[in-house]
DNA sequence: TTTGTATTTAAGCAACTGCTTAAATACAAA
DNA sequence: TTTGTATTTAAGCAGTTGCTTAAATACAAA
């Protein structure tokens, strides 16, 4: 990717500086923000994130049953979550309990409160 | 899928039954926020609707620029924002004017604030 | 009209995702 | 120990994603 840029004559150079380091203070900041909303973006782990949320925690068995899913896709999805810091988990015998990770809590709730909000608002149409 | 659940003596039927109806109620709720989420999942994309909140509205070309990415690249992202509702666009002359959708500020808006709390907090290390 | 600029679209492709089935592992009860 | 349950891991694979380059389109100025 070299010069490929259109070649206007309107682009306001400084504008454009004043974009780049922005973004270049906040690298970090979209790499992890962009981590875990890529994480919620999968329908099936928000549903997961949600019900956590609800029930503060589930196993690996009660999500399948729950998600109409087989134990493997549900383990893979949750694994994914756990790599990614959002849920953590707890060991009981032989059944793991999975919940949701405080620290991300300001990034995940706003969801479930849009979820809720959209499922029980009064209809207006 | 079928019956590859666990048989587990402890399954608290009645909490499954509860969690499946409450995910059935807030279906659409589900399928519409994981659309946004895995949208805005893409870090090149959280990146163009951060820019755009921040500067009001830019045309493919300043995106390019901003971001040091081939102009198909941008606006196949656009592309996929505009379809999703996200982002709305202006002709002016030759020039396309992209901008962030009102009705999905509420959404898109705290990513925002998350990203410049975590870039300019105090640093605590 | 011809020429040039801004943008979109299309085709090709490597890489990634999310499921499936089968096998492996962890733990508890008999 | 053997047996059974809960979970994880691995391999295979169809489908999707996000880039690339090239071509098409839209519009304005000469």
């Amino acid at each position: 990717m070299e010069g490929n840029s259109c070649i206007r004559l309107y682009a306001d150079q400084a504008q454009i500086m004043a974009c780049k380091s922005k973004l270049k203070a906040a690298e970090k900041a979209f790499a992890s923000l962009s981590a875990v909303l890529s994480l919620a973006g999968n329908e099936v782990r928000l549903k997961i994130l949600y019900l956590l949320e609800e029930e503060k925690e589930l196993c690996p068995c009660d999500l399948s049953d729950i998600l109409g899913m087989t134990i493997p896709a549900i383990s893979q999805h949750l694994k994914k979550l756990k790599d990614g810091g959002i849920v953590q988990t707890q060991k009981d015998g032989q059944t793991v309990f999975y919940s949701l990770v405080k620290e991300l809590l300001p990034i995940v709730k706003p969801f479930f409160t849009h979820i809720n909000s959209e499922t029980f608002k009064t209809e207006v149409t």
